[in-house]
DNA sequence: CACTATTGCAAAAACGTTTTTGCGTTGTCA
DNA sequence: TGACAACGCAAAAACGTTTTTGCAATAGTG
């Protein structure tokens, strides 16, 4: 079979063989114009017999508009587009694609890494995840006029439109679910303060200990945010002449490093350690003992900050500007006491 | 501040500022056509004080490409791009991104569920993940004309463009391990032959066995790929006659959902049950005991197909069409025999 | 010094649609 | 039957770039 000479198939060429102009083309497939119904059809089937598919980026330039969301994460480690190394990440995405599918968009993905890639692609919208201090996405996007709703608040900056969980009382409620459980010096693992998530945690949680009477105990995890860093942390808690007796984590993967460093140490949690973790993940479902999770919504957050682009392209201003989404706390072995073991805690 | 009128900012405007013709902007922008270097840098300099973004899709319709590769996941599950329940896909998505970058594309997500919300993209070229029987997708994209690679064979129908995991090799290999380890009675669960790596499981595994003068056991998971219906299938093969005493499960999910059964029934893995899982996951990994996987390599997959289809894209053929990844063992509890056990085995 | 290359830039044609405008033709009503 | 609206479609103008072509002015050559 000879690959026929390969001529475009066009819009011309569907009007060639209706015998009819490109417009009337144009008009039949979109629904628009003034048309009798068997025009429209003759044209439809003249289309369809041709296989013709418009050419979506003419169709773009004529219209104004892309059909693209974009959504990056601010928060990249070494360039990578990580998305994967956190199940937050990884559901915000998928969830948020199929609600970009739902409202006629789809969606483009990148890291943060570099503003300048965004660039070549023409973008109706943008969601920028996890934006960080001075976030340079955002500022790219404001200065090109697209519109961009954060998933997380830019730090040092409330307005724009942002989507967020609600960490101040999330926080606080862990906390109490810690301190209802026992514990008596809670330390709190968190990662560096260039997110809002970590900026609310690390407040929330100094604000909770100064009501509560008891000394903040705050350890960092430097380097990358995986259960290495949460193990190395921990150890440095332990340590210390006072240790805690119970740690919120602001992640999970640090969490599991708290898990990891309390039996290293031969630490039995829950009974002598309370370990709590932000997000939920496999991983604390099926860890020994399962991580209790301030369970945060990722998929929730996505479809709500999709909507509220599609607000901002569609011209409908999104009012409120600002959506909190719910936490709920998922209690498992990892903050469970037993009778016994509240017993040996208060003898301690 | 009042917001000026705002006059749209084009290649019009920075010519007229810089004072050439927009061929001139255009030139000296993108490093083409013979203009001094004085001129060159004039315009470069106007266009940035004026804070010009050429538009991508009017530059895309003059250059014939839009930089963009889209990445569909064939298997949908009720609609959903449900790329966040299976670590594979997730891991897949997140190299897949990355290498686009670095090649200078982006990557435009979508479930494979209706194959017209693609027609309105305008897409280089595209990646399918799993595609199934007579593929819709695969089809869609060869009647358009756009390059196209499929992760993982279209069933019955070796020809186009592939990456794929050697789950042929992978799955003997694995096989051996189970043997090894004492295992004389290994079943098989297994998804549904609509995924070529389903397809080649089964058949492997029945091969295996023929070689090995072994009864084949197959169980398939029905209704979605969960612990779930792992746990369903695995209480089926345990209430036989003559029960395995090894199951090898073609997804991860699928194998946690042995551990979970096995533990109901009181079965003690790995010293009475062996399991081992394809795929590598943080949920297997933090299991107790901890899943033995076959991992496979959703990265460089990834990353194969991205270099296939940009291949395509730009006119170097790529030769092979063809691409096999190894897998590889990841031995862990949930096939740690101990001698002890062994010798309770042999007495069985 | 005449003739040809080369240089530096501008004009214009593409890219493939959508949308606005325009213009005959037909139907309606007084 | 004439005026006017409604109808059915075509022509042409956008959309904002890139790329090809064209044309002076300058430099190089015999």
């Amino acid at each position: 079979m000879l690959p026929a000479m390969k001529q475009p198939l066009g819009i011309k060429q569907v009007a060639e063989a209706a015998g009819v102009s490109i417009t009337t083309v144009s008009h039949a497939l979109n629904g628009k114009g003034r048309l009798t119904e068997g025009t429209r059809q003759h044209v439809r089937d003249v289309a369809e017999r041709l296989g013709y598919r418009p050419n979506a980026t003419a169709r773009n330039l004529a219209g104004g508009r892309t059909g693209l969301i974009g959504l990056a994460v601010a928060q990249t480690f070494e360039g990578r587009f990580a998305v994967s190394d956190f199940a937050y990440y990884s559901q915000l995405m998928s969830a948020t694609t199929t609600a970009a599918m739902d409202a006629g968009y789809a969606l483009v993905l990148a890291s943060g890494a570099d503003a300048g890639a965004w660039r070549s692609i023409g973008l109706d919208g943008v969601i920028v995840v996890d934006p960080v201090r001075g976030d340079p996405l955002s500022r790219e996007f404001h200065a090109q006029g697209i519109p961009f709703v954060t998933t997380g608040r830019v730090p040092d900056s409330d307005d724009g439109h942002w989507v967020d969980n609600d960490h101040r009382a999330g926080t606080r409620a862990i906390l109490d679910h810690l301190a209802a459980r026992g514990a008596q010096r809670v330390a709190l693992l968190a990662s560096p303060p260039v997110t809002s998530y970590a900026i609310d945690a690390r407040d929330s949680y100094e604000q909770w200990c100064a009501e509560h009477h008891q000394e903040p105990l705050v350890a960092e995890a430097h380097d990358d945010l995986t259960e290495g860093s949460g193990f190395e942390a921990t150890g440095k808690l332990l340590r210390r002449r006072r240790p805690p007796d119970a740690v919120y984590a602001t992640l999970d993967r640090l969490a599991l490093g708290v898990l990891l460093a309390a039996k290293a140490r031969g630490l039995s949690v829950p009974r002598e350690l309370l370990v709590a973790g932000c997000t939920d993940s496999d991983a604390g479902k099926w860890a020994r003992p399962s991580l209790t999770a301030l369970a945060l919504d990722p998929e929730e957050i996505g479809r709500a900050a999709l909507a509220m682009v599609v607000g901002l392209i569609e011209g409908t201003d999104p009012d409120p500007a600002n959506v909190l989404v719910a936490t709920r706390i998922l209690p498992r072995g990892s903050t469970r006491r037993r009778v016994l073991a509240r017993r040996a805690h208060a003898r301690a």
